[in-house]
DNA sequence: CAAACCCAAAGTGTTGACACTTGGCAGGCG
DNA sequence: CGCCTGCCAAGTGTCAACACTTTGGGTTTG
């Protein structure tokens, strides 16, 4: 039986694409659709009580993500992460961070450097307590904060909507390591100096040796195949 | 057999929303569509005798690219430039084509480099004779080229792609400034000679300065709207 | 026995009709 | 005279049925 698609209450005008979206993506989230899965239409218009016109919209967004690949008349499949695949993810995310922690340095307020500071120490804290599990989410606060110091809606809409996806569905397939946390957290309070000193150089330079640092262990679990090579798996 | 393609013509299996798209992008970059107009998918789909499901997608498609502004209930329009948008836009290259271009100067190989060398000189050649028109199709090849030596597939559809299409339609409010034609000149070829060093460094400083410089003259002809201003813009 | 052909099944692309939401206009009420 | 209310039109969202393309397998043919 499917689950029903009411997460949060819309109040009165449900987009039923932007529901069937969401189930979507949570499914890819949590492995309910895994990797190289194919994508029917059809079935997924009957499993959630709707037409094939709203699950056609929202699978077309998700290829827009680039979460699903498809052509003309094939069957869609959830993209299958390779080695390579993380590889351009990660450059791009690194050019796309630098900039936008340069540009914060210049842009964010002194009150607004001044709270993520104060946060990150809280957030210090509270994992030198008890509660592990919140860091990884904790952590991506605080890119975003920075990415949205950057004033720059374009660049906030790459990394923190299409990417941010992408960038989940990869950490999926990695374990946490403990120590890689503390590390982090001296980076951010680095970083968050620079930005203190207005040192968008500095900043940028510091942010793309983090970004670089935090997905290094991820390029080693992942299967060696390349587009060509991803050809033939179709077969 | 040479490379000759025209882009209105299907070969065989005509999937719709493709075609429309196309021309829809079309007429935006020609004007038939200009800033600020509505898009009425029912008129369109008469327009072009087809139903309304494939305009429906292109439409949607052209959303993604951001180059129509829509909310779910509401009229869809041709998106308004701002100097806003452009600075955003722009700085978003930057980035792009900044990490794209270090990545070059790793991974393209010396017959690659060596070619664009030549062919950068073909060009100049050509542009000191009379054909003035063709000078910026070039010169977009030239980047073109680089970034596609960035072996990163991600990084090229989001320049080639996406963000060819907004920077056309700001190129399009803009006149040539035939003097920036031998500067630019100058600066493509040092960035070659960067390539050639295999300094990625380097290479990347020179094509963010390269951008800089030719974007520059786009941002002081636009309106300064900002989104808050945009919806007053609506009434 | 292998290769080409044909055909049916599966799934996507497309269509036209229907349902719902939004914005404006007209008329009534304070 | 101005504001609120309830309809009306325009346009998008959704649906169920139809048309086309691709694919896999069984059959025929060299």
């Amino acid at each position: 039986m499917p689950a029903a698609l009411d997460s949060p209450q819309e109040a009165k005008s449900p987009p039923l694409a932007d529901a069937i979206l969401g189930e979507l993506l949570q499914r890819i989230y949590d492995g309910r659709l895994a990797q190289g899965d194919p994508i029917n239409e059809a079935v997924i218009a009957e499993e959630f009580g709707v037409s094939r016109g709203p699950v056609r919209e929202a699978v077309r967004r998700l290829q827009g993500i680039q979460l699903i690949t498809r052509e003309p008349y094939l069957k869609a499949r959830v993209v299958t992460l390779t080695q390579e695949g993380a590889r351009e993810l990660f450059e791009m995310r690194m050019a796309l961070e630098g900039v936008a922690c340069r540009l914060a340095a210049q842009r964010m307020t002194e009150d607004e450097i001044n709270d993520l500071l104060r946060e990150l120490e809280q957030d210090r804290q509270r994992t030198l307590a008890g509660k592990n599990t919140k860091s990884t989410t904790k952590a991506f606060d605080f890119h975003e904060r920075i990415v949205r110091g950057s004033r720059n809606s374009r660049i906030v809409d790459a990394l923190c909507g299409d990417m941010y996806h992408l960038l989940r569905m990869y950490r999926r397939r990695s374990s946490a390591v403990p120590e890689r946390k503390s590390q982090a957290y001296a980076e951010h309070w680095q970083i968050v100096r620079a930005l203190r000193a207005r040192d968008g150089e500095l900043a940028e330079s510091l942010m793309r040796a983090h970004v670089l640092r935090a997905d290094e262990h991820l390029f080693t679990s992942l299967p060696l195949i390349t587009s060509d090579t991803a050809a033939q798996r179709r077969a």
